[in-house]
DNA sequence: CATGAATGAGTATTCATTCAT
DNA sequence: AATGAATGAATACTCATTCAT
């Protein structure tokens, strides 16, 4: 209880590993099943818990699922957080995005596909909207605010509306993910569609030009 | 009550029209709670008969949802279907394609949810796959056909990269009515954003311009 | 409905077979799969009619059960009845009894198995047992009237019991289809051995004797 | 509450002993209405316990008739197992055989009812078969085995074939506990039946004779 | 912290039976 | 005489949650 701030005690440490262990396990099992088939005695099991221990760390399955979505909010900001690329050119800064995507399309497709379970869910759960809402909307803004600066700079178009385009931009990439032959190679072949998609045309030089490689 | 002489007998006739009840009920149930929450019960007390006689009509939740999955695919397909709009301009088909969607975003909001989930459940239901897959690849496929055509006429990008475009379209669509704020006067300026992001940027004549109305 | 004696119309001689096809599949179901896994549904498809058709003939699925009974109990009937043999020798007559079972093992062992369920149930179920009882008892007092008399000729041991001693081999026959290994050759070995266990030992000509390698 | 250091926990023990009282129960309600109306709310409600934790212990009906029919072998090996009658004439161990079973059949009635619907269904369960099969045929070995021992002493008759013969006295006892009128008097008088068919006729002493008491 | 046992409310499915046609 | 549709009452089994230890 009266932890020094720099060093909580084995046993809350230790709980806190727990509701990780817990969160993890949830997060793959909804990749699995869908929050359809998500039971929280799987979730124990896998964790290698008892399910009232389970029910000690995480009392209701709602929290359970507020835990997930905290979790899978918390992967994502690690990435996207101080990376400080401001000082880029906007198209640089949009490449710089669509690297992340892809890095995440290689080596993180479940948190992919838990994020798109959680975005469905929140349609309906009002708790669920606000963890995922506030997450995809920061996405979004900033996609706006990366294109809005390349129309001033005269990266982009200069007829692009950033609002409609960041939408285009998260959308195209979401539904990806979503979609069948997602692989790699077709999502490069995706981004230099949308690098297209909103380039200033009468710029001189063109860098990687062509629809295929 | 002034049926052909042909018409068959009310009986079995009755009995279509309750799986189409049933079919009904469920998508609706589909989208207030998910599959997570879809209930026979529930299907059975909003269409006003028996549990018992629920399964009498489908068997079992699996044939429900199946069932689900094609009243989907036939209410959409009356949409697509025989449209005959090849004598259209390419610019103008794609237009066309636009009104579509803005049409099931109008009126058919309920389908394109439902249409949302089924997509979400065909990740780890091979048999919504099934269903669900072939019906994405025939929009894109038909986006993907539009968008070459544009290219060859000069009516879009000759950078154009059909494939990869028409997953842009199709992503940035259902994207939207995915997303918050999926207003008609949003999907007004995204579907203008689309245009220009294909058009080509060297054709004289420039229909609608301009980013904000 | 005022139809001759020896020519009921077709309608009623029709609903006589439907009855009979009805318990005729019963039957067969209950060898397959016991009291506990008939159902009427399966009756009524296996006879090729509907369920309800099924309970216009044969009201409750008690009366179906009732049906079968009396089905059984006619076709041992017809083996048993009038077979006359009163003029022959005790020992004679009891070969007789052999034969028939023999014959019921090799060519209506389903009827044996279905009259094994019915006797099992009939210790529960008293309108059972008024119809399989009185068979059974049936069979054993004809068999202790042989061993009665049997004993009077000689041909039997003198002190042979005829009541338990009926019991013994309706016993053994009835155990004897029940068990594993109900070959026909083990059928032989048993009723020989039964026929020494009656005979009197004071005789003198002693047909196919000793137990066999 | 007094119980030695290395007794397992209350928990553990308890959870044995509602097995068993679930056995006893689902034993009970075989013998009042068969497999065929068994159910498991029946089972919790007569063990005083929920459904639900009936299922906690015994996760399937299957396994539940499983547990029954492997407490009746328990039960039955308690009775049969090292009595160690090696020692005595054939002849007095197939008395104590019959004692045996006219222990069960006044003390424990419920448990060869039981049997005989174990027996009945092993017909079409090859699990039930592969634990009552092996449980009567250990019973009818341990005859046969006494009978070729008395027919080696000369104790009973030379011409007895062991194998037939002891189906001969497994299918009298079974089917005597079968029939009605199983009375006490009655199996005295099929006892004394089955001891005057095996016995050697050519022994001078001859023990409780007379077929009526 | 952890767990074995317990449970109320449910969950899809089944079954014998009924009824309008 | 037959049937498609309908149903009330089960039926085995599940699930999130609780609680004593």
């Amino acid at each position: 209880m009266n932890a020094p701030v720099t060093a909580p005690p084995k046993s809350r440490e230790s709980s806190e590993d727990r509701k990780a262990a817990i969160a993890a396990a949830a997060r793959a099992l909804i990749v699995e099943k869908g929050f359809e088939g998500l039971r929280t005695r799987d979730i124990a099991e896998r964790v290698g818990i008892n399910i009232a221990t389970l029910h000690y760390h995480v009392p209701t399955k709602e929290a359970l699922i507020a835990l997930v979505a905290d979790d899978i909010r918390a992967e994502l900001r690690e990435q996207s957080d101080g990376k400080g690329r401001e000082h880029l050119s906007p198209a640089a800064q949009l490449e710089c995005e669509f690297d992340d995507y892809a890095e995440l399309l290689g080596e993180k497709v479940a948190l992919l596909t838990a994020l798109s379970e959680l975005l469905e869910r929140s349609r309906r759960d009002p708790v669920m909207l606000g963890c995922v809402g506030p997450m995809m909307g920061k996405w979004k803004r900033m996609i706006e605010e990366i294109l809005a600066q390349g129309v001033a700079s005269g990266d982009f178009r200069a007829d692009l509306d950033p609002d409609p385009a960041a939408r285009m931009l998260v959308g195209a990439m979401t539904g990806f993910s979503r979609a069948p032959n997602a692989t790699p190679d077709n999502f490069k072949r995706l981004r230099a569609e949308l690098t297209r998609a909103v380039r200033n045309p009468n710029l001189p030089t063109l860098p990687t030009q062509g629809p295929r490689p």
